[in-house]
DNA sequence: CCCGCTAATGAACGCTGTTCATTTTTATAG
DNA sequence: CTATAAAAATGAACAGCGTTCATTAGCGGG
């Protein structure tokens, strides 16, 4: 029977349809602001269809934060694969923070749109995510292992580096940093900083401290 | 002519209730949640009125922002008055996150809400956040005098600890350290983690690593 | 007492998410 | 080829949104 088979891949290939579009409009817009009609009108099918899809908005979002979490997982993964596991450990940062740097409107629907939560209950959305996390932890573990971290509770030590990188970039994109810019904060008047550069060098600050502490 | 300074004294106390009532409700519900029609039925007035006060709602959103700011620099500005700057820093970072922690949709109005920014341009609702931010760089200059943290670049120092924190933070009211305590991470199926503490925990590690960078 | 000004009102407009009766398309059986 | 049943798609309708503005109410000064 090809016909349910074809079937099946056409209404993969419509959700699939759907998720791009979605995608490309959560990128340009806030969660509110995008609207189910938008969605529908960019890939020319009327409103309802979507609902034969997707629950609600809510449920669509986590879709696309899925798929969000997918290309980051793929990006940030490629490491210099160098000998010194807290080189790879920097990279791992850098990697990030690149990543959030040049896809602000992924990044942010990824880690701090405002949406409900309940269609996470019963979904795996965040698999990616949390192979990322995995990545970190195991990596700094390999790091106390070999005495390139101190000695602390690796949970701690892996928490404490996700929760920097990602304050550092959220802060950039919700626009905080500009107390960095403007005639706001008094001593960088005219500074000039290059807030991406800022980060990427806090970053390579923080490991270069780590590695003081290891010798 | 007092009549007219009753005028203005009843203008400014309206204000003030609009904002105290816009307050409860932003703290309860997402931007997009909270209407005007809702402040105005709160307030008891009706919708236009709003609109002789406050040009739209973000202008509204950020007199109450402006509020908050003030509000958290009242609180976390009481440190423990130590000898040490570098305990007194260790403690600034505690009441941040105690902050925080006690008031997320506070904290999510003033550092995480998605909102226009236009109305920050010709405003100064932040300044009461830029004091907080003195205040943390102004203890992490005294601390590199006084040989109590590595002497690095003080801007470096202080955007990488306030990054920490309010990456935790935000992490945490966004439900993104949900992933430590469900099935999802392998190995913290039953750590029945408190992760209010390990963010404690995290700050005063990092302390404690700083600590023994400048011994 | 009444004029004039300010403050307050709420109906109206064009959006929004969501539902569901209706229509169109498609697959299968006769 | 046609009739029928099932599946897919539609879009009008509903309640609620931010915002505007013609209208109304209330009060200070002459």
């Amino acid at each position: 029977m090809g016909i349910q088979e074809r079937k099946e891949r056409e209404k993969e290939a419509l959700r699939r349809r759907i998720i791009e579009a979605a995608t490309g409009l959560f990128r340009e817009e806030t969660y509110a602001n995008v609207s189910m009609r938008k969605i529908a009108a960019r890939i020319e099918y009327s409103v309802g269809t979507l609902y034969l899809y997707y629950r609600d908005k809510d449920e669509l979002f986590l879709a696309v934060q899925e798929a969000a979490f997918e290309r980051a997982f793929d990006f940030i993964q490629r490491l210099p694969n160098a000998e010194d596991p807290l080189e790879r450990l920097r990279g791992l940062g850098e990697r990030y923070i690149q990543f959030g740097l040049e896809n602000p409107d992924l990044y942010r629907l990824m880690f701090m749109m405002e949406h409900p939560m309940q269609a996470l209950e019963e979904s795996d959305g965040w698999r990616a995510g949390i192979k990322l996390h995995s990545l970190l932890s195991s990596l700094v573990e390999e790091c106390m292992q070999k005495g390139r971290l101190p000695q602390k509770d690796p949970l701690k030590m892996s928490f404490m580096l996700w929760s920097m990188v990602h304050g550092m970039v959220s802060l950039k994109i919700t626009c905080r940093l500009d107390i960095y810019n403007g005639t706001h904060l008094p001593g960088c008047e005219n500074l000039n900083l290059d807030v991406d550069d800022m980060i990427q060098g806090t970053n390579n600050m923080v490991m270069a401290l780590l590695n003081d502490l290891a010798e």
